[in-house]
This record gives structure tokens, C-alpha cells and sequence, in this order.
RNA sequence: GGGUUGGUAGUUCAGUUGGUUAGAAUGCUGCCCUGUCACGGCAGAGGUCGCGGGUUCGAGUCCCGUCCAGCCCGCCA
């Protein structure tokens, strides 16, 4: 062993031993004759006291930044003692040591308040990674993966591999494909999920199956999106959708416990689809505050089962509301006194590209209890007012109102929400609230194709009670204008979301498990028999030998990391993240490949 | 595919209305310093202002194009 300890854990408890130390140097602080070095490792740092007897060897052996260096020598108190790091106590009194490795300069500090960006941290990973505030993102990652594990294992699933050369399918996401040399002009596909593979495990019998593994999404990133992903895959058989919420808010308290060290002993909320789009517009609401949206208008058939109130700003004569197909507010509380700079920059916030609309309206509810808006030509102020106490609004709070298309309006309201509370610190990273997202639409409409998409996947059952509609009714769209009379448009899918703060974290399904109603969702997706004993023909087949009830879910590993860590970002959870382009700049992949391979592949190329 | 912000010293950034030799901090190098821990002091080196074109007597600055990076929309069953 090059070392008898690690640079943090020696106390004054060690005082008089003789130690050996290895690691990377910090920081070399030069007094005459005498020099302290700071030495670092994974554990921690630890001063080095080099006196006059060694100035002349270090003045022949110079040392810089991240030099990897060797010593012996013995613990002693410090004079003066730094009450900021766990070895404050103590110092090596170097009695000999060794250059194990010389280093160049780094091009940013190694420190927690870096010096580098974004790009060269990328770029030069290996020397990020030995930065604290990213070693405490992985060791976050490690304990949110053992927590799991621990849990899981305890509840009697079984971690089984899957393969990642697999078969492509065109429904989801786009694939990444891998040629097939032995199999000239075939590919494999990588997995978008263990989806199919899981749902055959239980085919076999293996009742509770979990896998912390890679997925892999040929889309477009963002700063909570890698091309390549980890998810917390489970499946368990003869199970209905209650006992998989149990055994998954099971977990996530789990690992609030042993991670956060928070009891999240709160019941947690469950809320339908159709309630989160039309109190918060949004399928993966943020619930910990309010600014709920004040549905004034809406295409009825949008939300069937619910009442708009389109009385209080019908009459009216103004146009903008009178012409838009859906009108949302929400009440922005303690904002009644913003001026007109505050109120012109939210217009133009929500006029930018992203958000869409044309416009923003106000009404400032003030604390004399009368009403001002921008609309005032239109609106009496009992009507203000009658608008101001549906949205639930109370004198200090600004009324937003937005009008246009529905969907897009409903997400523009649900996005200025979002907004608001961020910009009014509604939003706080280590205040936690989950939720379940249920009874999802089993399908979408996709107008291109007129055709029904699968909403979660093709392999999501539909609720019990829906499931007579689904087989007694032809999928077909005849009047394509009038998709949503559809009885398909009504099918619920027997599946669930769980939110943390407004993200996704996890989703999952009670799965088909009977072959028949298996090939009645292929063909509403529009996939002929062929097509799907092709596709599909595996499952379809293992559906025959007697596949039991099952379902499960999958948790966005590294997005999950992120949250706990309060962080937006997942590239920072991620030892060795790819950038926006799907590049990864350290090592500069992807890349061309030589012509032999390309040969022994069979494969030209015909770039556009 | 679209929007948006940025690209100036090794690094992080400033750079006014287009005008003399492009600055600061930090890092780096050298010298000084026996108790620092963001050490301190003195001196020094370090620049294709992303790239290409244009306007102009003159461009880091204005215009067009392009590349790269960040964020967002579309997309992500």
C-alpha cells in the first residue's frame, strides 16, 4: 500500500503516530524555509508541514497544483487549528516524500468555487470529477442507488439483466441503432426501456423484478435529458395499480429517509389527469402552492365532466375573449402593486416565442378593495370582481388572465404559474411534495397519421370498466374533426405518474396481459397483423403460455438524483454526462469510424 | 426544425457613441517571506477579440453568413 491512511480521517487522537499519506496536491504555500502543502484525496485534505530541513530537496523538486504525491511523516497539532475542514486539527510533519506523478497545470481550479465553465469542466470530466461539489453529486447518486436496491431486495425482487442489442420499434421515441456485421443490413436497436423484457420475465414467473439500468433515446436533450439514461426499472406480477402506488411510495420514502434523512410520513396526494390539466394545466403539477387556474372558458368537450363559467366574461364585447377558444386566470397573490414595467415585462414573457400569446391580461385587486385592469373599458367592477373571486383571488393579488387556443392556452397559464412561483420563492429545493398523476387518456390523437397513439405505451391496459369499450368499438376515425366523440378518446389507461415539485419521477402501467386485447391496442394503433406478429410477435406469442396479471413502473434515476440534490441539471449527477448535441466532450464521441469498418459492415454512406 | 443568450489572456469576465498601445481578477513564472489555510509582498510573461465576408478613413464594437456552447419550444410511447 502506498498509504497507512487517508487524508481525512486523521484527528488529534492520531497525534505522535507516523503516517503515510498519498494524493493530489492542492495548494503549495510557500513561508521562506518552511512550506505547508495541502494534500487531497476522495476523503479529504490534510496539511502538510514541510520544514527548513526539507526546503532544499523541494526547491530541487518543486511541487505544483495536482501533483500526485507520497509522504511519511508524523501527525502533529497544529499551532493554529482550521475549524473548516474534519483534519483541522492535525498536520503531517514531513519527514520524507516521493513525486509519484507530476501533473501539468489544470485550465480551472480544483475547487468548490471553480473558475472553469461549463464547457472545459466537459471537456476536461476526469478533472471535474475531483472537485467536491461533484463528488458529492455521485456519492448522492450512490446512496439514492443503494437505498433502492436495499428496499427493493428486501421486498423480494430479483435485480436480472436484460439485453441492450435489441430489436427496433418504430412506436416511441427514435431508436439508436447498431449494425449488425454478422447480419449484413440488419441492426440492433438499444432499449428506449427493458419493457417488453421485463413484461416476459413475468411471463416466466419471476413475480418481482427490478434493474437499475441505461435506456437509451435517440431525441433531443435538455438540461434534464441525456441521450442515455438510468432508470429504476420494477415489475411485479399479480398485482393491481394500488398495490404497485404502496409498494412505490414505499420506496420513495425509503430513500427520503435514507438519503435526506426526511420522514415524508404525509399521505400522499393522488389527483386524476383530468383534475391536474384543469387546476393546473399541467400533467405534472407542482402542488406545493396554490394560483390554481380559474377555468373561464373551454372547448366543452375538453374537459367533459367539468363546468366553465363563461358568464362572467360573455357580454362583454371584448373581443379577445369573446373570440378565443379557452380564457384561463390566475391569481398571483401580494402582486396587486406591480407597476407598469413589471406588468409590461410579464406581457412580453408571455408573448415570447416558447409561451405563444398575443397578450396578457391584468387585474390588480387592491387593498381598498376596488379593482383596476386593463380591460376596464370592457369589464364593470362588479364584474372584476366577480372574476376576481372565481379565481379565488384576495385583495393585494394580481389576476393574470390569458385567452387563445386551448392547449396551448392551458399550458401558457400553467407556465406563467410556474414562473410566478419561482420568481415569488413558492418554490423552495428542499421542500418536498409528491403526488400521483392517475387515469391518464389510454390514447392520444395524432392528426398527421388520423390515427390513435398510445399516450404511455402500447403495453398499458386500459381501466377495467374501459375495457369493453375498447374491444366492442372500431378503433377507426371516421370524422377526423371530431376525434374527441370518439369512444377511444374517453378510454382511461389503467396507469400512474408520481411528480415530485413539478417533475416527472417516475410512471408506470398495469399492463395487458391477455393476447386478445393485446392485438385490439396494436390494431387502434393502426399496425396490421402483420406488422405486429413481425413487432411484436414475441409477446404476443408468450401472451399464449399463460402470462399473469402484471404491471410496474420506472423511475427517472439521474432526474430523481438531481431533485434531491437541488439541482435542475442532471449532468451533474452523472459521472460522464453528454452535452446538448448528444457529444461528449471528453472523449469527442461520436466520430467517424474507418473504412474497413465500414466495409466489414457493408454500409456506404450518403450524407446530405 | 425553431427561438434565445453567449463566444475577448490558461480561466472567469469588463470593454462607453466605431477612434491612440484591448483591461481587471484569478491562474502561471521568478524573487522575497517561519504558521499559513482564498497566505502576503514585488516583478514578469501571457491576446488570430470563435471563424468568414461586408460597411467604414478606421471594427472587439455595426451588418450578413457560419461554427461552437448554454437554456427553452417542437420532440421525448
Amino acid at each position: 500500500m502506498f498509504r497507512s491512511h487517508t487524508c481525512g480521517e486523521l484527528k488529534m487522537a492520531d497525534v505522535n503516530n507516523d503516517v503515510t499519506l498519498a494524493g493530489w496536491v492542492q495548494t503549495v504555500r510557500k513561508f521562506g524555509s518552511i512550506t505547508f502543502v495541502d494534500l487531497r484525496d476522495r476523503y479529504g485534505i490534510t496539511q502538510l508541514l514541510f520544514n527548513e530541513s526539507l526546503n532544499e530537496v523541494l526547491d530541487k523538486n518543486p511541487l505544483g497544483r495536482e501533483f500526485v504525491l507520497q509522504v511519511t511523516g508524523k501527525v502533529s497539532e497544529r499551532s493554529s487549528k482550521n475549524a473548516n475542514i474534519a483534519t483541522g486539527d492535525i498536520e503531517i510533519a514531513v519527514a520524507s516524500f516521493t513525486i509519484l506523478n507530476k501533473s501539468i497545470t489544470p485550465p480551472f481550479t480544483i475547487q468548490d468555487d471553480t473558475d472553469g465553465g461549463d464547457e472545459l469542466r466537459m471537456k476536461y470530466r476526469f478533472l471535474d470529477l475531483r472537485r467536491n461539489a461533484v463528488k458529492k453529486n455521485l456519492a448522492l447518486r450512490y446512496a439514492v442507488g443503494r437505498s433502492t436496491r436495499n428496499y427493493l431486495h428486501e421486498n423480494n425482487f430479483m435485480d436480472i439483466e436484460t439485453p441492450f442489442l435489441i430489436k427496433s420499434t418504430p412506436e416511441g421515441a427514435r431508436d439508436f441503432v447498431v449494425p449488425s456485421r454478422m447480419n449484413a443490413g440488419q441492426f440492433y436497436a438499444l432499449p428506449q426501456s427493458p419493457q417488453t423484457f421485463k413484461q416476459l420475465l413475468m411471463v416466466s414467473g419471476y413475480d418481482r423484478y427490478y434493474q437499475i439500468v441505461k435506456c437509451f433515446r435517440d431525441e433531443d436533450l435538455r438540461a434534464d435529458r441525456q441521450p442515455e439514461f438510468t432508470q429504476i426499472d420494477c415489475e411485479m406480477s399479480f398485482v393491481e395499480q394500488e398495490d404497485i402506488l404502496q409498494m412505490f411510495e414505499g420506496l420513495v420514502r425509503r430513500i427520503f429517509k435514507d438519503v435526506k434523512n426526511i420522514e415524508y410520513t404525509e399521505t400522499i396526494e393522488r389527483m386524476s389527469w383530468m383534475d391536474a390539466m384543469w387546476t393546473y394545466g399541467n400533467d405534472k403539477p407542482d402542488i406545493r402552492f396554490g394560483m390554481n387556474l380559474c377555468n373561464l372558458k373551454f372547448p366543452s368537450h375538453t374537459f367533459s365532466e367539468q363546468q366553465d363559467i363563461p358568464e362572467l366574461i360573455d357580454g362583454a364585447d371584448f373581443k379577445v375573449f369573446d373570440e378565443a377558444e379557452t380564457v384561463v386566470a390566475i391569481a398571483v397573490p401580494g402582486c396587486a402593486n406591480y407597476s407598469r414595467k413589471q406588468t409590461d415585462e410579464l406581457t412580453e414573457w408571455v408573448k415570447r416565442p416558447q409561451i405563444g400569446m398575443k397578450g396578457l391580461v391584468f387585474i390588480k385587486c387592491n387593498e381598498d378593495g376596488t379593482f383596476k385592469s386593463s380591460v376596464d373599458k370592457f369589464y364593470t367592477e362588479d364584474k372584476l370582481k366577480a372574476i376576481a373571486t372565481a379565481a379565488n383571488a384576495t385583495a393585494g393579488d394580481l389576476i393574470l388572465i390569458v385567452a387563445g387556443a386551448e392547449e396551448k392556452t392551458r399550458k401558457a397559464a400553467s407556465d406563467l404559474r410556474m414562473y410566478m412561483g419561482t420568481t415569488l420563492g413558492l418554490r423552495k429545493a428542499d421542500d418536498y411534495k409528491l403526488l400521483w398523476v392517475l387515469d391518464f387518456p389510454l390514447f392520444e390523437y395524432a392528426e398527421e397519421d388520423n390515427r390513435w397513439v398510445a399516450r404511455h405505451h402500447p403495453f398499458t391496459s386500459p381501466k377495467p370498466s374501459d375495457i369493453h369499450t375498447m374491444i366492442n368499438n372500431d378503433p377507426k376515425i371516421t370524422n377526423a374533426t371530431e376525434y374527441l366523440k370518439h369512444p377511444y378518446a374517453n378510454i382511461k389507461a389503467n396507469a400512474y405518474d408520481m411528480v415530485l415539485n413539478g417533475n416527472e419521477i417516475g410512471g408506470g402501467s398495469i399492463r395487458i396481459f391477455q393476447k386478445e386485447l393485446q392485438q385490439k391496442m396494436f390494431a387502434a394503433l393502426g399496425m396490421s397483423e402483420e406488422e405486429q406478429q413481425h413487432k411484436f410477435g414475441f409477446l404476443l406469442g408468450a401472451f399464449e403460455y399463460g402470462a399473469p396479471p402484471h404491471g410496474g413502473i420506472a423511475f427517472g434515476f439521474d432526474r430523481l438524483c438531481a431533485i434531491l440534490g437541488g439541482s435542475e441539471s442532471i449532468r451533474d449527477f452523472i459521472a460522464f454526462p453528454k452535452n446538448n448535441s448528444g457529444r461528449d466532450m471528453m472523449i469527442d464521441a461520436p466520430s467517424t469510424i474507418d473504412e474497413k469498418q465500414f466495409e466489414e459492415l457493408q454500409i456506404k454512406l450518403d450524407l446530405k
